[in-house]
DNA sequence: TACCAGGAGAAAA
DNA sequence: TTTTCTCATGGT
């Protein structure tokens, strides 16, 4: 909690994630896969160009033109067939919104191309569940801190920052919003900001003890 | 020019 | 079962 303290009042509030809708949330969770969010606003720009950005329109669209809309995103025909995936599976399963999170989590998992952090992008910013997203800024920040080894399991990650943390969905939605906006638009790999920075220095001192 | 960026699945060992 | 390879654009 002291790192989220310092984050917050070093940052202040989120407010995430930056999409007008769940089903963009969803979108968006897929299209930045491996890739800077700059390029995944210009692919969900062109989404929108046809029209609102809906589970019908996106389903009325073939392989073939969806990767052609979603080309600046990168991995285009890959993410293509990811997206009409979890399309499909919205479509054929109504009310998902009534499963409890780890039978939803399961059956996201389920979904050809989504994976661990993918999934619980979607339940904790789309269906505002109380899962912990540990993705490559969070593993970054932390070992950093020499508070985790970030070659851990996702799964082991995942369950440390919720026992820490305890069940609060809120509460995860911005501390993990504060770690992505101090590690994008803070603190590169390099320059590092003053924190990571000496935090760096430490671990090299005592690495040279 | 080379490297990096909010992963995941398939293939190889 | 674990490790390695592949997918690709755009910014620095």
């Amino acid at each position: 909690m002291a790192i989220y303290r310092r984050l917050f009042e070093a940052y202040g509030p989120q407010h995430w994630w930056p999409a007008e809708d769940p089903f963009e949330v969803m979108v968006g969770a897929v299209l930045t896969q491996n890739t800077a969010w700059s390029n995944v606003e210009r692919a969900i720009a062109r989404l929108k160009a046809d029209g609102p950005l809906t589970l019908s329109s996106l389903l009325r669209l073939s392989p073939v033109e969806l990767a052609q809309r979603i080309r600046p995103a990168g991995y285009f025909n890959v993410k293509s067939k990811r997206l009409l995936s979890l399309c499909r599976f919205l479509a054929d399963q109504p009310r998902l919104e009534a499963l409890p999170t780890r039978e939803l989590r399961e059956r996201l998992l389920a979904v050809h191309g989504i994976g661990p952090e993918t999934a619980d992008d979607i339940l904790l910013y789309a269906f505002e569940r109380p899962v912990f997203v540990i993705d490559a800024y969070t593993r970054r920040l932390f070992s950093r801190l020499g508070l985790l080894d970030k070659e851990l399991a996702y799964e082991t990650l995942r369950r440390a920052f919720e026992r820490a943390l305890g069940p609060q969905s809120g509460l995860f939605n911005e501390y993990h919003a504060l770690i992505v906006h101090h590690g994008k638009d803070v603190c590169r790999p390099r320059p590092l900001c003053e924190v990571c920075r000496l935090a760096d220095q430490c671990r090299f001192r005592a690495a040279r003890r």
